[in-house]
DNA sequence: ATTACACATTGACACTTATCTATGTCCAGT
DNA sequence: ACTGGACATAGATAAGTGTCAATGTGTAAT
């Protein structure tokens, strides 16, 4: 149960950027093209391709050649795991007693 | 169901530095005072105060006056939301069948 | 081979961040 | 009123971030 804070805080810090929330909240429909999300910012495409390498470096999203296109899609371990984070936060709080607060 | 991304990359930003995920699994466990969190970490009574700060103003954590002493615990509805958050995420790459991963 | 397209890399920039030392503020005892 | 302790604020600084224009790279078609 030893707790990895530092790669978490990567997870955290690659989704500290609003462009990059909604980036991943995009490609959770399914996988997408660079191409496919450049359309929905007003942002350059080497802003694009920056933030996309922080979203993949941090694990959170998978980038694959598909001839031309590089195609992004959700990581589901990691996305597991920062579900399991929050998750833990949640019960260790739930086990306090909502009595005892003022 | 308007998702506010904006809200949410507070949050990440709040917690994508490691000290600040740190304290903030600290003080999942119950309300603990600033002293107490200082005890464990190899930083300067200002620098708490600052990340305390950081994650204050977000709204992941509560802090509140106890005479002398600030004591900070999670806040259950921001953490409750950036729970939804990725549980929503959750389900929508559940709903894309796995057999078409390649 | 040449071209066209999709994406990555580079260099520059204004802005933000994490950290410290020094100092200020506020509360609780004495 | 004075003092000591707990926390906040200010100022400085080195490092990091998000953005762009310009350029490079690699793939697929002609």
């Amino acid at each position: 149960m030893e707790a990895e804070f530092s790669k978490y805080a990567l997870y955290m810090k690659a989704l500290s950027d609003e462009t990059r929330v909604r980036i991943f909240d995009m490609i959770s429909g399914g996988e997408l093209c660079a191409c496919r999300i450049l359309e929905e910012f007003n942002i350059t495409q080497p802003t694009l391709s920056y933030h996309m390498k922080i979203l993949c470096d941090s694990g959170l999203v998978n980038g694959r050649r598909d001839g031309v296109w590089m195609k992004y899609s959700i990581n589901r371990d990691s996305l597991a795991q920062v579900r399991k984070f929050f998750d833990g936060i949640g019960e260790r709080i739930g086990e306090q007693s909502e009595c005892c607060k003022r």
